[in-house]
DNA sequence: CTCCATCTCGGACGGCTGTCCCAGACGGCA
DNA sequence: TGCCGTCTGGGACAGCCGTCCGAGATGGAG
């Protein structure tokens, strides 16, 4: 086995784990299933992490850091046409790996029942708002909006509570279309929170 | 042991693994866990059973069986007022026990993995619909509205994706007072939808 | 009362789990 | 070159897991 510095293993094993619980669920993601996923001896996994939860809280926390969806914005679309347009690409993205999201739902579920990890779910939601309020800031920036209808973190709660909704939703149903109706329905809700008062 | 019928062991076996899943999520509901719940011995699990996984269907289906929020109208309200009335309702009764959904969502997660479960989840979606359906026709009724802004399908899909993104959500984050902060910003959106149109 | 379907229940099975120990191999630094 | 901290990796541990067996208790039907 190649000799690796022990911070590498461990981003190497928390990539492992992640895709070894969007395969198989939480359930399924064993030390030895994740070691495996890694290709490194079992010993290896403890010498890394104190114990399999210390794994999991950092397989969590690494989600966070994954960029948003960067957006590039037409030149003359108006408030509406970029949130759908800025939706629609979020949830073509979640469709291309729809096990990740159900993995990170899984994660957070065992995290707030674990005492240790339970700090965790709260702080991977203030990441999302907080890279969220900055993306709605950039596109209020990019169509001139000066007199919001509503102050951009609550905007963000409510964006963030749409794609928590359509996860949890297209989860059970798997129903695409029936998922996209819904955008239809709700972008322009969420146009009218971003854009400016009236 | 009091002698009881197979149907009623297979309905206590299923509560107590529902107290179990919620209290220790379906991580600690090993069979052991439940059968200890219910206080019977270990090999009556698999006298009604005949799995596990088996088991947790049918508590998942026994779960939408129960009865959604009656609701008791005021006199002379607004579409608005109802909604909001029946949506804090809703989120009150959640407060109540939240490690209950918690549960749910586990299950859900665990009954998408397996394939002979996988199919349960769309029809809980299914069931929630329907009901929420049957109570938004009733509300519409007594509100007296005949020309809908929205079918009551859509509706209905739009206030299960808000549930489903505040359960995702709190759970979280545990903050009850963003939640009704979000919620009174939801409840005009969802009026609008439910009430006359324009 | 007798019979037999139904239900109870102690115990055991192999397999898998997270964790740990310890000997050994590597490789940068003195 | 020799040393020593860092990393590798085989193997073992106790404990828990879902499942199964088979003998015994029960109680309503005939």
């Amino acid at each position: 086995m190649t000799r690796k510095p022990a911070s590498v293993r461990r981003q190497d094993l928390v990539e492992a784990g992640l895709r070894v619980i969007a395969r198989e669920g939480m359930h399924g993601a064993t030390v030895r299933a994740i070691v495996a996923e890694a290709g490194v001896p079992l010993a290896t996994f403890h010498y890394i992490f104190a114990s399999r939860d210390e794994m999991i809280g950092a397989a969590y926390a690494y989600i966070s850091e994954v960029p948003g969806t960067g957006a590039a914005l037409p030149e003359d679309a108006s408030v509406e046409d970029v949130v759908r347009a800025s939706f629609l690409r979020w949830f073509e993205r979640f469709l291309e790996h729809p096990e990740y999201e159900l993995a990170i739902m899984e994660i957070m579920a065992y995290c707030s029942r674990t005492p240790s990890l339970a700090h965790l779910p709260g702080k991977v939601q203030e990441h999302y708002l907080e890279a969220l309020g900055e993306l709605l800031d950039h596109v209020r920036e990019q169509l001139g909006i000066t007199a919001p209808a509503m102050p951009t973190r609550e905007v963000a709660t409510l964006v963030l509570h749409a794609t928590d909704g359509l996860t949890y939703a297209w989860l059970r149903t798997r129903d695409s279309e029936a998922s996209r109706r819904w955008i239809e329905a709700v972008v322009p809700m969420l146009a009218a929170a971003l854009g400016d008062e009236r």
